[in-house]
DNA sequence: CTGAAAGCGCTTACAG
DNA sequence: CTGAAAGCGCTTACAG
């Protein structure tokens, strides 16, 4: 920077407020000084700049803590926030613990490097919250902490069940049964399992269908035990809506134990899967496909807008796109 | 850090030195600085530290270009090779792009941010290594180059199909075919098509098999399609061995669709996939799982010492452990 | 519209 | 075994 500043003939404050923009330069000069830029293939060193700024413009990404199987979308969610913080000329790092303690979060904070942080997978009342506000740490969240404070993203679960059960209810559905996340998932706090049960309970009285929710653990035993009990005897249900991928596959396996074909027999439709595991059974899902990487996106936006008080988006909730691939149809006359 | 030096009673860059070990101090003056410290609740600020020692301590993770489907065997890399920085005291960022042109990675080390890179899904000849080396940017590959010169981890495919070929002769098979990825990623140099192959073709004959290879399309329809050819006439095979996790579900689908049971009628090993996924699937898939962490961890600490000039872990090839679970069994009699 | 200078919080030769 | 000081490459009040 030096260099430049001498070959162009200006100071070092100059070249550095070309660089910034936060202050008026001539016509002349500016031009001067981005020549010698590029004559010299000047890069300004982010390290100083972060020493001097006190913004290092490297923020993190907290992963899940123990990962509820969000499967690839998961790395959707990464990729995403990555592309987003280099679209906004931040660099981001991963943190895969450290998050719990306080201590851990202060060690974070205190070396510097990192402005900001993105939480992933935020439940009702996660300390994680907290301690952040406390060491004054600035963050994002992606989950609802069920604060009011802070802005979040998160899934519109109205909006994302609404598009499901019309869905089946056009194709002549009117039993139906909801497999929701396991128990245990529900008293953790785990908001989407609420919400989404009452979203699709909701919709279901709406179309005047009978219909109930099961919890299912997260297992493909489950998911195939579940199932044989939800299809024997009569009246069984002509729709499956499955919010819990990893039981499943032992619902499908279940169902062509049973004989029963799909979508012929039984119509199945998954919910906040990653769209790639969708297409990538066969049959192919129709499913709610989660939108991880806008969710990823929106998260560091807000967060990058903390961190220079530009605008935000705010607290936004997405719904889950419906997507009609092969493992609906029609229901038979007389189930 | 002043505060601390103050505090203390002595100079900064006593303080300095108790922090990096570089230089012998006395048992107190140590334990005054080290009281300070606590006392004081510092922390040292690793941006000055950067700048000074122009160590960043922050290393790189180049994602997969176009991501050949590892899966969730990727989202492993990122977990563990975040996991292991952290535990050599640094940290992960992620470049999800930016790794093809050579002024991009020329403004990433301009930046001064990142000490070094990870390059993931090396290939045969791959352009990213020349680039890094004329800049002179340290990195680290997982992949073969081909070149002999850099380190590298991979996979030994070998020792991989050994215990495989060795499992299903075990249990009595004696025609199997190897799946293999797309005759595309064979011509693009990517590696562990063909050096998958020639390890599985000289097992087999090691064992005296009558076997063969397939290549198939990374898509479901094709993995299908490709079975229902490999299943008609007589003398079809009683084992599949399948590196093509894309095709897998289409190979399932349609042994069903042909009322071939698994394991019953035809054994099935995955070889490449993450052991989530092969677990998740049902019935779980015994297989060669990609061992992710691992990798991962030693492409990591080969940089890291390269960085600080320590003993590297140097090349390395490690087999996939195999797995056995429940998609195999003896064949039956005559199939 | 531009410059001179202090300072961000460390590291590391140089001296003793 | 310890200190004084220059320097890493920028930013940003303070002055003009």
């Amino acid at each position: 920077m030096k260099d430049v500043a001498a070959r162009a003939g200006v100071s070092v404050s100059t070249v550095s407020y070309v660089l910034s923009g936060d202050r008026p330069i001539s016509g002349p000069t500016r031009s001067k000084i981005l020549a010698a830029m590029d004559e010299l293939q000047f890069r300004p060193n982010a390290v100083a700049r972060a020493l001097a700024s006190k913004r290092s413009r490297v923020i993190a990404l907290a992963l899940s803590p123990h990962s509820r199987g969000l499967g690839l979308a998961e790395l959707d969610f990464v990729r995403s926030a990555a592309d987003a913080a280099r679209s906004l000329d931040h660099h981001l790092v991963l943190l895969t613990e450290g998050m719990d303690s306080e201590a851990d979060l202060a060690h974070l904070r205190g070396q510097g490097l990192v402005d900001g942080v993105v939480l992933m997978e935020v439940r009702l009342g996660d300390p994680r919250v907290d301690q952040l506000r406390r060491l004054g740490l600035a963050f994002s969240l992606i989950g609802n902490p069920g604060e009011g404070e802070a802005p979040f993203v998160d899934i519109d679960f109205d909006r994302t069940l609404g598009p499901v059960v019309d869905q089946l209810e056009g194709l002549g559905h009117r039993r139906a049964v909801f497999v929701n996340q396991g128990a245990g998932a529900h008293a953790a706090g785990y908001g989407p399992v609420v919400r989404a049960q009452r979203a699709f309970e909701d919709h279901a009285r709406r179309v005047g269908w009978d219909f109930r929710t099961v919890f299912c653990e997260a297992h493909p035993r489950a998911g195939a035990e579940l199932c044989r009990g939800l299809m024997e005897g009569t009246g069984r249900p002509t729709a499956l809506v499955v919010m819990n991928d990893q039981a499943l596959g032992g619902i499908l396996q279940a169902l062509a134990g049973l004989g029963l074909g799909l979508p012929e027999d039984v119509s199945v439709v998954s919910v906040l899967t990653s769209a790639l595991e969708a297409s990538r059974a066969v049959p192919a899902l129709s499913s709610a496909d989660l939108p991880s990487p806008q969710l990823a996106r929106l998260a560091v936006e807000n967060l990058v807008a903390t961190l220079s008080s530009g605008p935000a988006p705010g607290t936004v909730l997405l719904p889950c796109p419906f997507n009609l691939r092969e493992s609906t149809s029609r229901p038979k006359e007389n189930p």
